[in-house]
This record gives structure tokens, C-alpha cells and sequence, in this order.
DNA sequence: GTAAATTCCTAATATACCTAGGCAGGGTGG
DNA sequence: CCACCCTGCCTAGGTATATTAGGAATTTAC
């Protein structure tokens, strides 16, 4: 009979595509093999367990992910590449919900080290923040902060957790906002940083 | 032979307990079951379903993380309602992993009705940033920043997303600082908002 | 055009979810 | 005090998923 065609990285891309669908955590070897029209086992020939799987997704995923972070940070700065960020964050987390969550899923260093993807999302933060001045180890600080705030809204947003009428765009580009100010304002290790209010 | 001594609140309880060691999306009937010493069915006399123990958990663990909030925020406003708040987050969902993903599981509104945790757990911040003086719609946007800014730091905290050296706590407690200054300097709708830098 | 490699299959095991129906033990009415 | 019944827990069984072993068929390579 006429065969699938099937090969690793067809798979993978097809379980990227389900985990849009229907969740990152609900990617099933049985679901993946239904897409295709073949046996469970088959798909055993292309990847070694739903865990590999899922790791190769977020491999895939992350390249995607950071391809359009950069470049929606090429040539920006300060504030314009922090709106620029964010902007690209929110977009790509709420367009491919699934990729978004295998991004997010912890690897091994080994699989890390093979991911330029993932590399990649670890640089962006702090190359985009190179305009705000701010020096070590207040610089990790505030990338972290980024990264929660950015991780949390958009996880927050695609389980539907904001139910208020206020836009949600909007509460987003006021926090940006906000971020802006606190950026401007780093509370550096040495003083208090209160600004005016 | 002598009975377990099921019922509703234990089996829930347990699977609260279950949750925090194995993860709130790996809790199943079979495990809570091998637990107790029983049959996968006899759970069935008790919860529904999967689906019905998780939304129990859900609303057990809002009512702790409630407490824990209530209790850390009374009494308190302005920077220190805001570490008080944020150190009861943080340590909430570090020491019990498995009850705050169930809190931040979707509930319909049916269940969200019948959950004073949850009801809780939405009013404790707009009114733990009263003494900031925001007015709406600017104090729904910094509900939103906060709310997103602290799960996302506990979520990749706990996936173990931070690998830099610099410790965990030390940049909570900057982050903190940062945000603190955004409120005090919050961009409201009209003006653009920019502090002294 | 045959040999090797690879794709996909059948078959089988293990675990989890869930339903239907049965037995027995502890509280209740006579 | 004892028969009764409610219900906690059980056995049995049907479904779905993950995974392995080994075989057949098709593609590829020489």
C-alpha cells in the first residue's frame, strides 16, 4: 500500500502543528499517527517516545520562536526594542499557543546545547536591554523580570484568565509602559531608586 | 475486610498532597488509589471523574493559597502590603507546586461561583495596591503586571528557568524594588508618564 | 535487477480511565 | 435484637495510550 512519507522532521512538525491545536501537553503518539492515517508504531521508527517528541518540538518551536524575536529586534533600541519584543512575544505565543508552551518546557543541557533556538531566546533579553545602561548583576535582575512578566501575562491571557472588560491589549502596552518606567528607574544594588511619584 | 474510610474531602486532600510531589497534571485515579490501598474504582464513589478531582483540588488549594495571602496582606498597605503579598506567592508556590498549578487551572464560572479561594484570590490584589492610588482603568492594568509578573517568575522558577548563579531570591527581591517604582510612577491613560532617570 | 535499508505493519504487554453490577458491614426501624 | 438497607469497596470488563518485538513490503543503492 501507498506509504505516508513520513520522516522525523515531518513528524515533529505535524505534532507542532497538533500542540496548537489541541495543547503542548496533549500531543499523543496515537493522535499523530490518526493525522498521518498510520499504525501507532510506525511513528516509533522516527522518534523514540512521546518524550522525544515533545523535546524535538521544543527544538523546533524555540527556532521559530526566536527567529521572530530577532528579528523583531534588529536594529532597535531602548524602549523601540523593548515595545518591538514585546510585541513579537505576545503575537507568536498567542498565534502558536502549542510551540509557545514547548518553549517554555525545561530541557537537558545536552538537548540545550543543540538548540540554537533555545540559545538564541536565552540572548535576546539582555541585548535588547543593552540601551537601558543597566550593568551586572542588575541586568539579570531585570531580564528576569522581563521574562516573568512577559512568561505570566501571555499564559495568563491564553487560559483565559483576565475576564475584566478592560482590553487586554491595552492593560499589555500599559505594563510595557510601566516596565519602560521601572527600566528608566533600576533600583540599583547600591541606593533605594525611589522616583518621584 | 476493614474499610479505607473514604470520603469526598480525603480523597481530595490526598490528591492536593499527590499534587504537590508529583505535579497537578500527572495526579490520576490510579495513583490516589494505589495510595489509599483500594481499586481504581472504588475512587468513583467519591469524584466523578479525573476531570471533577482536578477542579476539587482547584478550589481546595485557592482556599489555602487564600488564606496564605489574606493573612500576609492584613493589615499592610503600599511597599509593604506588596512584599508581603509577593512573599507569600512566592513561598506558596514553591512549597506546594502541585496546589498552585491547580490554582491556576481555568474553572468555569459555575465552579468559580462556588469557590470563596478563588473569589479570594482575585479581590486580595486590586486591594492590596489601594494605598498606590490608581483609579481604573490604570488599576486593572497593574493588577495584570503584577498578576503576570509573579506567576511567571514562580513558573520558570520552578521549571528551574533561571540557571545564572546570580540567586533566585536576590532578583525577586530587585524585581520587586522595579515594580514598586512602577507603581509609584504608573503611566495613567493621559500623560506619558516618564520618571527622572 | 538484486541486495540492503527503511517504512510501515501485526501482535502483544502495561497502565490509566471509567461503567456496571455485586457483596458485605454498620447504622436504623421495627 | 435483628432484619433491612444504604453505601463503601470490590470484581469484571471495555476503552485509549505508550511502547516493544519482529515481520512484510517498498524504496534505494549498486
Amino acid at each position: 500500500m501507498a506509504r505516508a512519507g513520513l520522516t522525523a522532521d515531518r513528524v515533529v512538525e505535524a505534532a507542532a502543528d497538533l500542540a496548537d491545536e489541541v495543547g503542548f501537553g496533549n500531543i499523543t503518539i496515537s493522535a499523530l499517527a490518526r493525522r498521518f492515517g498510520v499504525k501507532d508504531a510506525s511513528l516509533y521508527s522516527h522518534v523514540k517516545s512521546v518524550q522525544d517528541l515533545r523535546t524535538r518540538v521544543a527544538v523546533l518551536a524555540a527556532r521559530d520562536f526566536a527567529e521572530r524575536i530577532n528579528a523583531a529586534i534588529a536594529g532597535r533600541a531602548g524602549r523601540d526594542a523593548l515595545t518591538a519584543f514585546a510585541h513579537a512575544y505576545r503575537e507568536f505565543a498567542l498565534k502558536h499557543p502549542g510551540r509557545y508552551a514547548a518553549t517554555q518546557m525545561e530541557i537537558s543541557p545536552e538537548v540545550l546545547a543543540r538548540s540554537p533556538g533555545h540559545r538564541s531566546l536565552i540572548e535576546a533579553p539582555p541585548a535588547m536591554l543593552r540601551a537601558y545602561g543597566l550593568a551586572e548583576p542588575d541586568l539579570t535582575d531585570a531580564v528576569r523580570l522581563l521574562r516573568s512578566a512577559f512568561h505570566g501575562y501571555v499564559v495568563i491571557e491564553a487560559s483565559a484568565g483576565f475576564r475584566h472588560s478592560r482590553p487586554v491589549r491595552t492593560s499589555w502596552e500599559r505594563g510595557l509602559d510601566a516596565l519602560h518606567i521601572a527600566l528608566e528607574n533600576w533600583p540599583s544594588s547600591s541606593r533605594e531608586g525611589i522616583a518621584r511619584g
